[in-house]
DNA sequence: GCGTTGTGTATCACAGTTTGATACAGTAGA
DNA sequence: TCTACTGTATCAAACTGTGATACACAACGC
C-alpha cells in the first residue's frame, strides 16, 4: 500500500508523506487506525527506518498522524477535517490541475481525454 | 510569465523547467520563438544566469527548447509533438490526478468542486 | 577579415539537504 | 520491575542545488 522508489529523485520522505497521504484521504487507513512501526516499515521497504520516523513526525505537524515518544503511531482522528483555509487549498488544486494540463498538452494527451480521467479516478476512490 | 519564488522549497531550477514548461503548452510560447538569453532572464528573476542556463540545457534534453552554443535559445518546433509514449504519459497524468484528489480531500474539498475547478482551467486556457 | 559583444558550456567550491548510524528515552505489558 | 518495543536526538557522510568564474562558439558591425 505504502510505496517508495528509490531510483526516483523525489527525496524517500517526501514520496513517504505523499504516499500516507495519499492512503488516509483514499480511506485506505482510517482515523484512529495504528500504522506499522517506523522500524517494521522501513525493513517491507528497504529503507533506514529513521527516514521513516521523520515522514512520521511531518505529516503529525501537518495534523494528519499521531505520534508520541514510545507509543505507537495512528491517524489522528480529525485527519479529514481540514484546519487549512479553503481559499488556499482551492488554490493550492488549481496549480496542481494547471500543472497536469501542462503535461498532457506536452504529451498529446487532449483535455476531454483527462476529464474523462479525473471521472475515472474519482470513480474508482474508495 | 516565467517566474520563480526564492522561498519556494521547490528547487530554483525545477521551477523554472514548470514554468517554461507551462509557458510552451498554454500558448505563451510558440514553437520557434525565441526566448530571453540565460542572463537577461536571470536579471529579471533575481537569481544567477547560471541557474536559468541549467534549466534551459534540461527542457533541451526533454525536446522542448532548442540550445546551442553561443546561439540563443528557442521553442523547438515540434515541441508540442511528444515523442514520448502515450501509456506512459496518461500513467503520469494520473498519478497527478491522484495527488490533487488527495490534497483535495485532506483539505475538505468535495470531488464536485474538483471537477469544477479543472472545468474553469480547461477553458482559461488558451 | 577581425574584433566586439552576446550567447551557452564547463568546472570548481560552498551551503544546504537527505540519508544513515547509533545512542537515548518514553510506554506498555508480562 | 524488567523486557521488548516504540519514537527522539544528534552527529557524520553523501548528495544536490546554487553561485563564481574561466572558457568557447556565433552573430554582427566595422
Amino acid at each position: 500500500m505504502i510505496q517508495v522508489d528509490t531510483e526516483s529523485s523525489e527525496s524517500l520522505i517526501d514520496q513517504l508523506v505523499r504516499s500516507i497521504k495519499q492512503a488516509v484521504a483514499s480511506g485506505q487507513l482510517s482515523p484512529g487506525q495504528e500504522l506499522p512501526s517506523a522500524r517494521q516499515l522501513s525493513g517491507d521497504l528497504d529503507i533506514h527506518w529513521n527516514t521513516v520516523a521523520r515522514a512520521y513526525r511531518q505529516l503529525a505537524s501537518e495534523g494528519i498522524l499521531f505520534v508520541a515518544h514510545g507509543r505507537k503511531t495512528c491517524v489522528r482522528k480529525g485527519a479529514l477535517q481540514s484546519d487549512t483555509p479553503k481559499a488556499e487549498a482551492i488554490k493550492n488544486i488549481q496549480e496542481g490541475i494547471r500543472d497536469i494540463l501542462t503535461r498532457a498538452r506536452l504529451a498529446g494527451v487532449d483535455f476531454p481525454a483527462v476529464s474523462m480521467l479525473l471521472k475515472e479516478e474519482i470513480s474508482a476512490w474508495k
